[in-house]
DNA sequence: CCTCCACCGGAAAGCCGGGTCA
DNA sequence: TGACCCGGCTTTCCGGTGGAGG
């Protein structure tokens, strides 16, 4: 019974009739053919890369600009066409390219290095040896094959934020001491960044700057102009659905991410629905969505220390204003820590948590003063009504009550 | 104008599980 | 096997502080 009606759903699934005709051209991951209104940016940094097929070392670059306005693109992109051409010159040259976001991969100072010894063929094991060691394998590694490098270091804010500016000092003085030449491209979407590093670091790092200004919406609808041709099929476009689209994405900051994120979203709305037409409502359904969705999936993942601290933000939460205080928050959390047998963490250490679920944005938390009576974090919940008590169940589920 | 609350938030250090190497 | 390393999570310690109330 239970086979027949799973075949049924699975032969309709076939038949039905789609809004998408390449999902993937909306997707992060996808590289299109050209970069709209990005055409001075990519100049710009190839004319600084460009000596390095003449084995002079580029200057190093530092590139910021907030999400999605298109930096990793751009930078990809441009990296590519230098290596296209080296290749086919035979020059020897060799782009590096590495996200250092990515957990448990190149988040730290031994595990970028790990990783940039890696890609020189190295075999690095992923903890065990002492930082010098991998700094060592690594230097030996770029005086074996002489050759210029550049090195893309994506994200590289948060590289600093979690484990200092010390790699890249120790980066940016490479040079001294190896036959290889080596130029970093950094990417931040912070752009304080660089007045935090070491001034050192910071002028070697940003001999060139190059700013990502972000999209206007007009900017925008050409960009998903460009890819809704190869996305949909024909005509499942209502009109006004691109204008509002960017509209929503440049209200904040121009993200063309999210505004890409946005359309495809709507297009799986119109599809569940089995409409023909993805319109203009979609797209609200198709925010609200992106934003619940998230909100979900970052409380469902969290520690069960996190649950407890959140659970107890909740519980506070029905019928009040803005006025959650740590403390409040903490007295709750330490009754549910007993009646659920779990170790009571520090004050100090819920409190960190807190400023966690800030930065999440799943909780608004500032500090305040209440003069007389001391200063404290005045919390409130940023998740929508909608969801409520979908992440009240969540968490009660998964804290066992 | 001063006090003093109830926390904030930086720094350092400890614990622990994962690992290497000789 | 023992000495040692990394990194995530946590505790300990402690100096700081905006502003209501005296």
């Amino acid at each position: 019974m239970v086979e027949t009606g799973l075949e049924e759903f699975f032969e309709v699934f076939l038949r039905k009739e789609s809004v998408f005709f390449d999902k993937k051209v909306l997707q992060s991951s996808y590289t299109p053919e050209t970069i709209p209104h990005r055409e001075e940016q990519a100049k710009q940094i190839a004319n600084i890369l460009a000596p390095a097929l003449k084995a002079e070392k580029p200057s190093n670059i530092f590139i910021y600009g907030k999400t999605g306005t298109g930096k990793t693109l751009t930078a990809r992109y441009t990296t590519q066409k230098l290596t296209d051409v080296s290749i086919k010159e035979n020059i020897p040259l060799r782009v590096l390219y590495i996200n250092c976001k990515l957990k448990r991969s190149t988040d730290t100072e031994y595990r970028l290095i790990a990783q940039l010894a890696r890609e020189l063929g190295k075999a690095i094991p992923p903890t065990g040896l002492p930082t010098e060691e991998v700094y060592k394998i690594f230097f030996k590694a770029l005086n074996k094959q002489k050759q210029n490098y550049i090195l893309v270091l994506d994200e590289i804010d948060q590289l600093v934020i979690k484990t200092g500016d010390n790699v890249l000092y120790n980066l940016t003085r490479i040079n001294d001491d190896t036959e290889s030449q080596i130029s970093i491209m950094g990417i931040s979407n912070d752009i304080m960044f660089v007045d935090g590093l070491d001034p050192r670091v910071k002028s070697s790092l940003s001999e060139e700057e190059i700013v990502f200004p972000p999209y206007n919406a007009l900017q925008i609808q050409s960009i998903l102009n460009q890819r809704v041709g190869l996305a949909f099929n024909n005509g499942v476009l209502e009109n006004g659905v691109i204008e509002k689209c960017a509209a929503y994405a440049a209200r904040d900051h121009g993200d063309a991410r999210r505004a890409l994120e946005l359309l495809r979203v709507a297009g799986e709305v119109a599809d569940r629905k089995n409409s023909k037409k993805i319109t203009i409502e979609d797209i609200d359904e198709a925010e609200e969505k992106i934003d619940r969705d998230r909100i979900i999936e970052v409380v469902a993942t969290q520690p069960k220390q996190y649950k407890l601290v959140l659970y107890a933000i909740l519980s506070l939460q029905p019928g009040r204003g803005n006025n959650i205080f740590t403390g409040e928050v903490y007295e709750i959390y330490k009754s549910l820590c007993k009646k659920t047998n779990t170790s009571i963490l520090t004050q100090r250490r819920v409190s960190d948590i807190i400023s966690e679920f800030d930065m999440l944005g799943v909780v608004n938390a500032k500090v305040i003063s209440k003069g007389r009576y001391g200063r404290t974090r005045d919390i409130s919940l940023e998740i929508p009504e909608a969801v409520f008590s979908k992440i009240k169940n969540i968490l009660e589920e998964s804290i066992h009550l």
